[in-house]
DNA sequence: TATATACGAAACTCGCTAGTTTCGGATATA
DNA sequence: TATATCCGAAACTAGCGAGTTTCGTATATA
């Protein structure tokens, strides 16, 4: 089995990678990530932060470049899962049930992470790809289900542009942490959903609701 | 006169500074800072692009965060002018009035800039204010404008919510442009209107219009 | 005319950081 | 046990870029 160690051989003398500290890592250059930015972020705080030497990265990892794409590509969906999602029977339940304070934090945390590889992505294409994979796409493909959902059950009309209504919240509240650089409330998240999303989708509000 | 020259006295001997050559420094630092972003942006490429020596920079703003606050601060309102709005008679007409290629150019260039500076804003308090000033102020005023006018003529009830619904715009454009990295086309602006804002606020569309 | 400042261009310094190497020690194979 | 690889820590190298200085020249005051 030794005869030709060319490739990825498993059998090897020496001490073995501990596997165990890749995600610690990667978790930690996503933490200054979103401190400091792309640019601002350094390979020792990376290091520090996970308390690893910066040779054990960049045994791992041949650049800071790919550290990071390997960091964003690996990001947890924290509660985001589209198998699992609410069903109330109402769009609008089913939308306010995704507002829980851990999916918010969540949310709010990516878009720092995103707001400090911004300016890189238009230069690295691929950080583009893992960026809208980790991102945009997730979130989007949860409030499309959604609103699918309400139309096979008649709640609302397949002629309303769905596209456009499933990229509101999104774009609502990446607007209010990157720009307006304002806390992500459960009430502003309301507001959106009964007085754009709702009315764009043709559904009346509830008479108490209001 | 020249018995203190403690503060700024302008009687000095010496060739006088170009005062011409500021503004177009301040666009060079424009171009570069949409094209590389804050970090990818060195002192060197600004200066060769306004065909200008470093030392001239230096001796005009003492820092490269200052040049780049001082150019966003700067920054052309390309077509927006608050005071001469266009008054169509009905809310999307004013709306629609608004999407002029040149203008949605210019906002879009705008975007690319504020990709470049958004990492850089969360550390540096003045460079936000600049940037909130110069990004989302000038457009939110405009669109509450368009939409208090159509409260007054009694289009719109002030019962709906106004400033969400004047930040729609803002948002979703950001969005195309920072997240999903697409161009703002005016079929998209127009789907934006006619599907999300004003159903958002209530007005019914024009049956021959959809 | 003498002096002081501005200009563009280019050389220079100095600190910082990506990436490499070295070290003492731990853990695996053979 | 001998060897090879891993670990964290720290020293090291090499290049880049912010900011300064220098140079030859142009333009202002006195």
């Amino acid at each position: 089995m030794t005869l030709l160690g060319l490739t990825a051989d498993p059998v090897r003398p020496g001490r073995k990678r501990d596997l165990t500290r890749d995600p610690e890592i990667l978790a930690a250059t996503l933490e200054v990530l979103a401190e400091e930015g792309y640019d601002g972020m350094t390979v020792d705080m990376v290091a520090a932060r996970a308390k690893a030497g910066k040779a054990t990265l960049y045994r791992r990892w041949p650049s800071k470049a790919e550290l990071v794409i390997d960091a964003v590509a690996c990001m947890k969906n924290a509660g985001l899962d589209p198998e699992n999602l609410p069903d109330t029977g109402s769009l609008r339940g089913d939308l306010i049930a995704m507002i829980k304070p851990h999916s918010m934090e969540d949310g709010e945390r990516k878009l720092h992470i995103m707001a400090g590889i911004v300016s890189m992505i238009s230069r690295s294409p691929e950080l583009a790809t893992v960026a809208h994979q980790a991102f945009v796409a997730p979130r989007a493909a949860i409030t499309r289900a959604l609103i699918q959902r309400a139309v096979d059950r008649g709640e609302v009309s397949a002629e309303h542009d769905l596209e456009t209504a499933a990229m509101v919240a999104p774009a609502m509240t990446a607007y209010r942490v990157l720009m307006l650089r304002q806390p992500v409330t459960r009430d502003f998240m309301v507001s959106v959903i009964d007085n754009v999303i709702l009315p764009a989708l043709g559904v009346k509000p509830a008479p108490s609701s209001a």
